[in-house]
DNA sequence: CTTGACTCTGGACCTTGGTCCAGGGTTTAG
DNA sequence: CTAAACCCTGGACCAAGGTCCAGAGTCAAG
C-alpha cells in the first residue's frame, strides 16, 4: 500500500480516524452496525471513508443512551429512508426510559441522604440508623 | 420432616419466607452473603430463621443501589462488630455516585427533550433534526 | 410402595458492549 | 532481505446478578 491518496481505509485507519478501537470495528460489523466492507485480494477490510462518520454518529448515540440495537434501528432507518415517525418514537421511548431511571435513582437518593444525615459516623455500628433501616421489616 | 415446629428451614422455605428464588439463596452462599448452612444427614441445607432477615436486608441494600459486593461488607461490618464511620462512608459514596449517574441521565434527557421538540415526527428520514445531530462532527 | 415434591452438585447460559488472544498471513520501511 | 507493523479468523473472557439444567438422591402423603 503506496502512502498516496487513497479513498478507502484499511481497518486501523478507520478506527484510528474514528476513535475507536479495531476490535470495536470488527465487533459492529458483525452486529451489523456497519455493512460488510469490500476486502483486498488479501482478505484485508477496505473502507469508504464515510465509515468514519457512521461509526461516530454510532459513538454519539451511545453517548444520549442510545443501545446498541437501538442504534441498529436507528441507522436501518437511515440507510432505507426510514420515517422521522419512527425516528422521533424512538428518541421519545428513551426520553422516558431516562426519565423512570432518573426517578429511580432519586428515590434511592432521597433514602440514603436521610440515612446519612441520621447517622452521626462515629461509634459502633449497633444502633447505626442505615444498618438499622437495612434491617426493618418490608413496608 | 414433620409438619411440627422447627426453628430451621429448608432452602426452599427460606426462600419463600424471603421471597426470593432458591438458586439465589444457593448463589449468595457462594459469593459469601450469606453462611453456610448447617446440613442434614443427608446433606439438605438447615437455616436458621434469622436468614430470612438477612435475605430482605440484602433485598433492601440492592433497592438502595448497593452492589452485591457491598452488600457483602456492610454484612461483615455487622457480623463483626464494625465501626459506623465505615458504613456511613460506603453510604455517602454510594449517595455520590447516583449523583453522578443521575447528571448524567439529566445530560442525555436535555439533549434528547431538545431534539424530540425539534422533530416534528412528520415526513421522511432525509432533514430530521434527530439524525441530523447524530451526524454532526464532534464539538 | 409409589408418586410427587423437594433437594443436591457442578457447570452452562443469559445480557451488554466490548476486549484479548493464538497462530497465522501481508505489507512496508530501511 | 528482514523486521516491524499491520491484518486475518474464531473463540475465549470480563463485569453483574442471577437463572436453568441434568442426573441423582430424599422425603412425605396416600
Amino acid at each position: 500500500m503506496h502512502e498516496e491518496f487513497s479513498p478507502t481505509l484499511t481497518i486501523g485507519r478507520l478506527a484510528e480516524q474514528a476513535d475507536v478501537g479495531i476490535d470495536t470495528v470488527r465487533f459492529y460489523e458483525r452486529r451489523g452496525l456497519l455493512p460488510k466492507p469490500a476486502r483486498t485480494s488479501a482478505g484485508y477490510r477496505l473502507y469508504r471513508p464515510d465509515m468514519v462518520a457512521r461509526l461516530r454518529f454510532i459513538r454519539r448515540a451511545k453517548v444520549l443512551g442510545f443501545s446498541l440495537a437501538e442504534i441498529d434501528t436507528l441507522l436501518r432507518l437511515q440507510d432505507a429512508g426510514g420515517s422521522r415517525a419512527k425516528v422521533k418514537k424512538l428518541t421519545t421511548h428513551k426520553l422516558k426510559e431516562i426519565e423512570i431511571k432518573i426517578a429511580d435513582l432519586s428515590r434511592m437518593q432521597k433514602v440514603l441522604a436521610q440515612l446519612a444525615s441520621e447517622c452521626s459516623g462515629t461509634g459502633d455500628i449497633n444502633g447505626c440508623p442505615i444498618i438499622e433501616a437495612l434491617c426493618l421489616e418490608d413496608h
